[in-house]
DNA sequence: ACCTGAACACCGTTCAAGT
DNA sequence: ACCTGAACACCGTTCAAGT
């Protein structure tokens, strides 16, 4: 299909082929990205990829590593430890939503590459601020990271994105479903279903639930 | 290499078919778990799956509610709101750690079945019992079961779980990694590196975070 | 240094056909 | 009702070879 300067004029190259690989996973789901189709936008053969990439866990290596460098981390001040953290999770969420499909790989990776390691650097730090051990501070700093990843992940259906004409009878088809429950037994799932199947409002959904995050730390026992 | 009768006696099921593909992903790995794969197992061809699944997600839809339904939901009783909800998440985890490859099926899967339904009511019933509205507690209520997948997920290496000796290994090499940072940039991943690679008890990882979300909740404004 | 050709062992899935 | 045979369009990966 695509002509060999097409996506890429000159040589192929790791950014070219990570690039490319993040737009093919936005459009069309994570399993979309394959090496032999991102071989063929760029007009080459699949085999092509295996200079550039040791295998394909690898590529995902990379993809994880662009996505965690494109966040913007603040720069440190003299705010209150959580605020700054919290500028901190917004700064990662920020990031890694608009690629919902992707934002998955980088739960186990965080740690493997400079920019992630700045990020945990910068947690761990303002958490021991706050008065956690540094166990503590691991485990509970982990979990925030996880945790806003869920958060992005959690709007992204696998496989192609449907168009919108077929994702908003979907979700009727869902709410309906969830709104014929038996009332007796499922009040609060009928009372809920709008909510649900779709947030009203995506920033509302995440910040209540960033709150909740930040809001949790304050009462956990330190030590 | 199995025959016919070795995995189940008598014809092929769906039951049969999800108790043998949950032993695969707990054995080898999500990826494992491949039609053909399953089809030999039982001494069947491939084709024969698809008599008992529609297709190979209705087959990973079947993990999920298997799982779900391990769910021992405890009896609703008049403890406050909060530590109702805390047993509720609780027996959650409980029945999902023990499939870290499987628990992530779960998550756009809950409302699918009737055991998941059941949970999603008793969730949201006692979120309203704390004040939330339906579409806050909706929203809530989702981030908090997503957060649990999360937590029973993190300790799972995708493929197959490496042997003891291996994986001590892995995690001896990781944490040498970290541990030679340059301590001038890195001093918290540092003092953190035997936790972050691997938390001392898996226990106290679970209910820590358990407590920071159950804890969060009071935070958060309602209406 | 960078890429190709040919080949291997896998996938999920369909469709017609057998009992 | 339950399963097979043959076929299709995909995967990731290796290895020797070309320029």
């Amino acid at each position: 299909m695509a002509k060999r300067n097409e996506a890429t004029r000159g040589r192929l190259s790791r950014e070219a082929i990570i690039v490319s690989a993040v737009a093919l996973a936005d459009a069309e789901g994570l399993d979309a990205v394959t090496i032999r189709r991102l071989a063929q936008e760029h007009g080459v053969t699949p085999m092509a990829m295996y200079w550039h990439f040791n295998d394909k866990d690898s590529l995902l290596d990379g993809l994880a590593e662009h996505l965690i460098e494109a966040v913007q981390l603040p720069e440190p001040g003299d705010a209150p430890w959580d605020q700054e953290l919290r500028e901190i999770l917004d700064a990662f969420l920020a990031a890694i939503r608009p690629h919902p499909a992707l934002a998955g790989l980088a739960m186990r990776r965080i740690l493997a590459a400079e920019s992630g390691l700045l990020i945990a650097e910068r947690v761990l730090g303002l958490l021991r601020r706050g008065g956690f051990a540094p166990a503590q501070a691991a485990e509970v700093g982990t979990f925030l990271i996880c945790s806003i990843i869920t958060l992005a992940v959690a709007d992204a259906v696998p496989g192609p994105p449907p168009t919108g004409e077929e994702r908003e009878q979907a979700l009727r088809d869902k709410r309906a479903r969830l709104e014929s429950l038996p009332p007796g037994r499922y009040p609060n799932v009928i009372a809920a279903a709008p909510a649900l199947v779709v947030c009203r409002d995506e920033d509302d959904y995440f910040s209540l639930n960033l709150d909740l995050l930040v809001g949790g730390l304050h009462g956990l026992r330190r030590g």
